[in-house]
Order: C-alpha cells, then sequence, then structure tokens
DNA sequence: ATGGCGGCACAATGCCGA
C-alpha cells in the first residue's frame, strides 16, 4: 500500500504528468493540491478512465484538493467542519479502513500579512477537527501541502530563512501540536540523507542549486507509523518539462492491499 | 530593495504562490 501527496500547481496543466506518474508508479492514493479549478471542470472522466477513484473540491484560479485511489472512496468530507472558509483547502475520505485527509494548508504569505493570521487560525481549526477524527479513526493519514519546514534541517539555508513564513516559530508550534496528537512524521520515521526537500523555487535555478524546502508531509497515526516501511520524496517529476515546483511524498505502509475492483 | 518563475484572469499587467 503506498500512499502519496503532490502540489501540482494546476491540474489543467500537470494533469498528463499526474496520469504519468501513477502510470510510472504503484499508488494507492494520491492527495493532489493546488488543482485550481471550479468542480465543473475537474478531469474526473480522464482519472476514472485510467482506473482509478477520484473524489475533489475545487475553486478558479486558486487551492483545490483531490484524492485519487486504486480503492473506493467513502464518508467523504470536504472543508473543515469546525472552520468556515471560503476557501476549498481539505478533503477527507475512508479507502481500505484508513481515513485519509488531503490539505492545503495556507501559505501564509508573509508575517505581516493578513494572510499569516489566516494561516494560524486555519490550523487551529485543523488541530481541533484533528482530535474529533481521531476520536473515531485508529488508522488516519494526514497528507498534504503544509507550507510548514518543521525543522532548520528541512530548509536549504536556515539562516537565509530565519523567521520567515514558513519556518517561524508559531507555525512550527502548529506542526509541533500536531504532533503532540500522536501524529508521527512519516519521513522522519526512517534514515534520511541530508538536504532532501519536497519544494524549490522556479527562480534562479532553485532546483538545479536544491535551494528547496521540505513542506510537503505525511503524517501518521502509531497504527499507521507501525506498518509503515518507507516514505521518499521521488524528485523524478521535478526533472520533467513544465514541472510543478512540488515534487511527490510517498510512504509505504505494509498492509493487506485490496483487489481492485472490476471496471 | 527589488525581482527572479510560473499559472491564472472580466488578461495584455497584476495577483499569488513559497
Amino acid at each position: 500500500m503506498k500512499i502519496a501527496t503532490w502540489n501540482v500547481n494546476s491540474l489543467k496543466v500537470r494533469l498528463p504528468q499526474v496520469l504519468q506518474w501513477l502510470n510510472d508508479n504503484p499508488i494507492d492514493v494520491l492527495c493532489l493540491q493546488e488543482t485550481k479549478m471550479t468542480d465543473d471542470k475537474f478531469p474526473a472522466a480522464e482519472i476514472i478512465a485510467a482506473g482509478y477513484h477520484v473524489v475533489f473540491t475545487g475553486q478558479k484560479t486558486y487551492n483545490g484538493v483531490a484524492i485519487i485511489s486504486r480503492h473506493p472512496i467513502t464518508d467523504v468530507v470536504k472543508n473543515n467542519p469546525h472552520f468556515a472558509d471560503e476557501h476549498q483547502r481539505l478533503i477527507a475520505g475512508t479507502i481500505a479502513g484508513m481515513r485519509i485527509i488531503c490539505a492545503y494548508i495556507p501559505n501564509g504569505q508573509s508575517l505581516e500579512s493578513d494572510k499569516y493570521q489566516y494561516k494560524l487560525r486555519w490550523l487551529d481549526g485543523l488541530h481541533h477537527w484533528l482530535t474529533l477524527e481521531l476520536l473515531q479513526h485508529e488508522k488516519l493519514a494526514l497528507l498534504g501541502d503544509y507550507n510548514i519546514a518543521p525543522e532548520d534541517r528541512d530548509v536549504h539555508d536556515p539562516v537565509a530563512w530565519e523567521g520567515q513564513v514558513l519556518v517561524s516559530a508559531p507555525e512550527r508550534a502548529a506542526f509541533v501540536k500536531m504532533q503532540e496528537l500522536k501524529l508521527i512524521d512519516a519521513f522522519r520515521l526512517f534514515e534520511q540523507a541530508e538536504k532532501l526537500f519536497s519544494w524549490w523555487d522556479y527562480r534562479q535555478m532553485g532546483f538545479r542549486l536544491n535551494r528547496g524546502l521540505r513542506i510537503d508531509h505525511i503524517l501518521l497515526t502509531p497504527a499507521l507509523a507501525a506498518v509503515c516501511t518507507g516514505c521518499v520524496i521521488d524528485k523524478i517529476p521535478r526533472k520533467w518539462e513544465q514541472p510543478s515546483d512540488h515534487t511527490p511524498v510517498i510512504a509505504t505502509l505494509d498492509l493487506p492491499v485490496l483487489p481492485p475492483l472490476p471496471a
């Protein structure tokens, strides 16, 4: 069982890459962020034709999330029931006995911005909802673009980034607060090389110079962490023509995989 | 100090992302 997250920065542009990547990789569940399209424009038919189930909630220009799955998706929730939000940033579903939550956490823009206050409120609302979801679901995974680099080792140049949005103390505290719910960063369950990131700026050869951040994460409850056998960042799609600025993160879970439903 | 790149829109410049 492999679950993954990828901020695609426009699914309209990146759909061929998503289908190519799913074809190249045995992925059971893929959470997408920044689809940037309303539901009437969502390419559900193409994804279903490729053999997947899909649920989504989107809006024009910004935000938008989706879950693509080889297995049926039930009990779908769009947005946080306990946080009024204009943005489409959250979708959850139950897949193969796991609660899968796909999140596009706000960027925050800068510490002086109203968007930063919104980010912190949004994280508070997420925490509240997570506490309730965790009461009901022993096997839960929160996958997405967190827009938080949890530690200095997740930042290419911690000195240059010190105190900036994505690494500021309040944002990191919100991440720690999720860890205090016993949600475990799958990536850090394993020994990893230095300087592994999931996002690189398009500008100034960010990717080639490996000036990146690790801001896309897969958090697991203890029941899933106990069966997690690996977590990797797949840099390959970042090397493709016209890439997203993010690249996928994949966690492998030693769980029985249901056979796919007949088409 | 600014913009760099890329995607998008009541587009032809301005916004947002991270």
